[in-house]
Parts: C-alpha cells; sequence; structure tokens
RNA sequence: GGUCCCGUAGUUCAAUGGAUAGAAUAGAAGUUUCCUAAACUUUAGAUACAAGUUCGAUUCUUGUCGGGACUACCA
C-alpha cells in the first residue's frame, strides 16, 4: 500500500484514463429568450458540464453544445409587451441584465393578456373565445406571421433584444464557468426535418391524414400516434429535432449523442428516437437521453409566469454573500486582496451550489427549499474545499518538498487511518470510470466527500509535521500530496475551483 | 382514462438481492497552550401499508394508499 503511495502521489493525472477514443456530443443546454436562466437550468448546466469532463477524463473525445430557442410565440410576447410598455427601456438606460429586462416584458405580456381576457369575459364573452381574441393576443400571432415572413422591422426587434439576453446569459455562463463549443439556434434548424418526413411518407412509415398533416403510428412501441408536420405543412418542436439529431451525426461523425434534458420530455425523446430508428438511421441507438428530475421548491413546482422560480443570478448572488459573510466572522484571510477576497467568495459560493445540485442522482427530482440557504458546512462543497485548503496550509509550512525526503515504504507500519486512506485514495480511478458509465457526477461527489471526511479524521487524529519520525513525516507528506491531488481533480470534474486558504 | 417515475431518521440525500439500512443537517453531550474548530468525537432517531418470490427484499412481483411527470397541429 505504501509503494502503492509513493508511485502515484505526484500524478496530477491519477486515475484518469486515456483510453475510449469515442467522440460524444452533449447537448445540456436549451434555454429560451424570452427569460433569464433558473435554478432548473442551473441544475441541466452543472450536470451536462460535469457529465462532459468526467466523459472526457475517461478518454473520450467530447463536444459540448447547447441549443437556443430564440424564435416562436413565446418570443413575439415579450417583444409585444417591449413595444406597448417600455417607451424604449435598454438595458444601458435601465442598467438591468439583458435577460432580466426582456424576463420582465414576458411578465408583463402575461399581466396585461390577463387582464383583456378578464375584461372580454366581463363583457359577456366565453373564456376560450376570450383567450383567442384578446387583442394582446391577436398582435403576437400577428407579429410571428411578420417573423417568419421576414418582415425587416420585426426581425429588427428580435435581433436587438435577442442580442441583449445573449449578453445577459454569457455573463452568467461565464461566472458558473459552463463553456460551449458550439451553439445551435432554432432560428437556423426549425426548418430542418421537413425533408426526412417526404422520405419518411414514400418509405410508408409515416402517413398523411385528409387534412394534410402527417402522422407517425408508435401504438406497436406502446406509444401513440404523433404528428410530425402541420396540416399547413409547417413545421413541430419534434420536426426540427429529427433535422437536428440527423444533422449532428452527419457532420460531426458522432458514436454518441447525450441530451441532457429533463424528464418531462422523456416521451418526446423516446419518440425522436424511434422515428429515426424507423427511418432506417442506424444511429437511432447511439442517442441517449440523459434525463434528470424535476427541481421543486417546497412551496411547489416553479412557474415563471406566477414568478415561483428562483432565479439563477440572484441565487448565485445570495451564495456568493453568504460566503463572504462565513469567511469574515471567521477572520482567517484578513491579509486577502479586494481581488483575492472576491475571488474567494465566488468559489466558495460557487462550489456550495454546484455540490449541492451535483451531490443527489440526477435521475430522482429534488426539492429547494429558497427559506433555508445552501448549507456550507457537512456534506457540502466548502466543507471539501476546507480540507483541501488545509492540506496546502500543512505544505507551505513544512520545509522541503515531500517528494525529496525519501523512506523504505516496506519499513512504514501503517495506522489504521492511514491504511483506510490509502486504499480510499486507489478507489478513484474506479470511481472516475462508474461515473462515466452511468453519467452520475453525485458518484464523484460523494466520493470526494468521503475522502475529505476520512482524511479530517486522520488529522485530528494524527499529526503530519510533528510525526513520530521522518520516515512517517514524509509518508504523511505524500498521503496528503495525494489527498490534496484527488479532492482537487474530483472537484475539478464537478467544475468546483478549490481555494489555498480559506 | 392510459403510460411512466417516486414514497427511507424531524428535514435533505445514500445503499450491483446479502452481514448491525449509511451520511449530512436539526437535537443532546464533549474536544482548541499542538499542522486552519468551515473541523473532530460520542449520543438518540427511518425503509408508507399488505401479500408474494427467495436461504435472504429498501431493492424483484402484485395490490392499497400518497406524491409527481407525460399523454398539444406549444417549444
Amino acid at each position: 500500500l505504501a509503494s502503492f503511495l509513493q508511485n502515484n502521489f505526484e500524478d496530477e493525472n491519477f486515475g484518469k484514463k486515456s483510453l475510449n477514443h469515442q467522440r460524444v456530443m452533449v447537448e445540456y443546454s436549451s434555454p429560451n429568450t424570452n427569460k433569464p436562466l433558473h435554478l432548473g437550468h442551473l441544475r441541466n448546466n452543472f450536470l451536462g458540464w460535469s457529465v462532459a469532463e468526467i466523459l472526457k477524463a475517461n478518454g473520450n473525445d467530447v463536444i459540448k453544445t447547447s441549443i437556443v430557442n430564440d424564435r416562436g410565440i413565446h418570443i413575439c410576447k415579450s417583444m409585444i409587451a417591449w413595444q406597448m410598455f417600455a417607451n424604449g427601456a435598454t438595458p444601458q438606460s435601465t442598467h438591468e441584465k439583458g435577460d432580466h429586462l426582456v424576463g420582465d416584458y414576458y411578465v408583463k405580456f402575461n399581466d396585461e393578456y390577463k387582464k383583456e381576457v378578464s375584461e372580454l369575459v366581463q363583457s359577456g364573452m366565453a373564456k376560450e373565445e376570450a383567450d383567442k381574441e384578446a387583442p394582446i393576443m391577436k398582435k403576437t400571432q400577428k407579429m410571428l406571421l411578420y417573423w417568419e415572413q421576414g418582415k425587416p422591422e420585426v426581425r429588427e426587434l428580435w435581433n436587438m433584444m435577442n442580442s441583449w439576453v445573449y449578453k445577459g446569459f454569457d455573463e452568467t455562463y461565464k461566472r458558473i464557468g459552463s463553456d460551449f463549443d458550439h451553439t445551435f439556434y432554432e432560428s437556423n434548424t426549425y426548418l430542418l426535418g421537413k425533408d426526412f418526413v417526404q422520405e419518411g411518407l414514400q418509405k410508408n412509415i409515416l402517413f398523411k391524414k385528409e387534412d394534410g398533416s402527417v402522422w407517425i403510428d408508435l401504438t406497436g412501441e406502446g406509444l401513440d400516434e404523433k404528428l410530425v408536420l402541420r396540416g399547413d405543412g409547417t413545421s413541430v418542436y419534434i420536426t426540427q429535432d429529427i433535422g437536428l439529431a440527423i444533422q449532428k451525426f452527419e457532420e460531426y461523425h458522432l458514436d454518441k449523442s447525450i441530451y441532457v434534458i429533463g424528464d418531462e420530455q422523456l416521451y418526446h425523446m423516446k419518440v425522436l428516437k424511434e422515428i429515426i430508428r424507423k427511418l432506417g438511421m442506424n444511429f437511432a441507438d447511439n442517442i441517449y437521453h440523459l434525463s434528470y428530475g424535476m427541481v421543486e421548491l417546497t412551496t411547489g413546482k416553479m412557474k415563471s409566469r406566477e414568478g415561483t422560480v428562483v432565479d439563477a443570478d440572484d441565487l448565485i448572488d445570495e451564495m456568493v454573500a453568504t460566503a463572504e459573510k462565513h469567511t469574515e466572522e471567521l477572520g482567517k484571510v484578513k491579509d486577502f486582496t479586494k481581488k483575492e477576497l472576491h475571488e474567494l467568495y465566488e468559489t466558495l459560493g460557487l462550489g456550495a451550489m454546484k455540490f449541492y445540485l451535483l451531490r443527489v442522482d440526477p435521475k430522482k427530482r429534488m426539492i429547494f427549499n429558497p427559506e433555508e440557504s445552501i448549507d456550507f458546512h457537512g456534506f457540502t462543497g466548502p466543507f471539501v474545499q476546507y480540507t483541501y485548503a488545509r492540506i496546502q496550509s500543512i505544505l507551505r509550512k513544512v520545509e522541503g518538498q515531500p517528494s525529496a525526503i525519501s523512506y523504505q515504504p516496506s519499513a512504514i507500519h501503517l495506522l489504521p487511518l492511514e491504511r483506510q486512506l490509502i486504499i480510499f485514495l486507489e478507489k478513484y480511478s474506479i470511481i472516475i470510470t462508474e461515473a462515466a458509465n452511468e453519467m452520475n457526477p453525485s458518484i464523484i461527489a460523494n466520493y470526494v466527500f468521503n475522502l475529505a471526511k476520512l482524511y479530517n479524521s486522520f488529522y485530528a487524529e494524527h499529526s503530519v509535521a510533528n510525526a513520530e519520525t521522518n520516515e512517517k513525516k514524509s509518508f504523511r507528506l505524500q498521503l496528503s500530496v495525494m489527498t490534496a491531488n484527488i479532492i482537487r481533480s474530483g472537484l475539478q470534474l464537478l467544475g468546483i475551483r478549490v481555494p489555498e486558504r480559506m
């Protein structure tokens, strides 16, 4: 055991493989451009990013992508409301983040819409008719039509408002460390897939109803009949998904295409896969839906229209502020510069939040209590980060590099905690493989937490710097270095940074 | 109605069919002249209910009760 340690403690890449050369695309972000990101997006982002990194660590060639839903009636709603109520307000003029500004007008639309409908109902109109006849809704539908015709004023407004939103998203993505190799836009992909519908019709996989709409019969697969093209010949959601799925495989020569999408779309993804299989595409089996459970609040489901969403930016700010509060209370880093402090707060706040969202099985729904802030003690990111900082503190104080002091591994008599630690460190390699096979970052979060816990027990029991003998000292230094390396490496796969001091 | 998912300490989460069901937090009690107490140690507390398969079930099957998702010519 001690030899294992001596051979590996300096290897920064311990546990990582370079064997599986598969080309994998992970699509892990699909925001709408009519409102800001929320807690659900964060779970999606952290999960997808982490899975991509874990697959990389196992030697795969990974392409990270996002698909932006930048068109459709919901975008027009924000646009109409902005025209009606904003008086030309921009992010510059209001000093508001672009995505939030646009989101405000989406909310405004719904308020106005509700008002108009209730007015119509009061004047004696049936609810259903009023839903359709409300002037603001009619205007919006007209705008969508203009958008599709490419009317310049509408496209200009659309471009302008979207650019605000992208700038806002970029800020958030940058802060949380999310990055993409490629971004797809639905305004570019929404016409895709129609050719395959024609092909499917010819092959008798699809059928046409009297009204001209095209369907696929999946009753044999335990699903229903599903519409793939409207009666007027326009695409629906699934039409473009068929086109995009095929395009991905053809353009990028993928071995596997992973979609990180909520489990509410289980049915949709099943249908997509079935259609592609029926079209005779041999890669249908390489489409994988990594479904994750919705984040719910203790007060119920998040609904953006009812204002019961946990906004991503607000939550991040809150976490960073909590980190600041704890740090100031403890007063251990009073000599830090402003910049260093700022960085530490971000590292800790985001670490707490990412760990919180990644430590549970992605497939399960999770419940978030907005009243209680995310903890910094116990099974948390900061706990693991603290263990790392503690080890760095030892290394700073001890003179000489641990590698410079040698000892005979066979001569080391291992104490129970030392033995447990080495055995635990050795498991890291298996853990990474397991996490990749199951596409489950929580395996790493659990591992890294238990490692930190074990090290802390060891730390409380035995002194490193003042070990019984010089041999023991260098042995324990190596033990500490390797623990720190694995903590850093494991947290990195979760998108969490480590502080040198905290 | 149909299809699918989920019910584990007060709370949030663990447990390829295997030993005494693990953690964290909240509760109780301790630990700092000694490497960072954001830590450590001790303590109490749970498999919704009922049958079945099995040497053995939190895990598999069926039923009951409870929660959720999907079932749009929305995306």
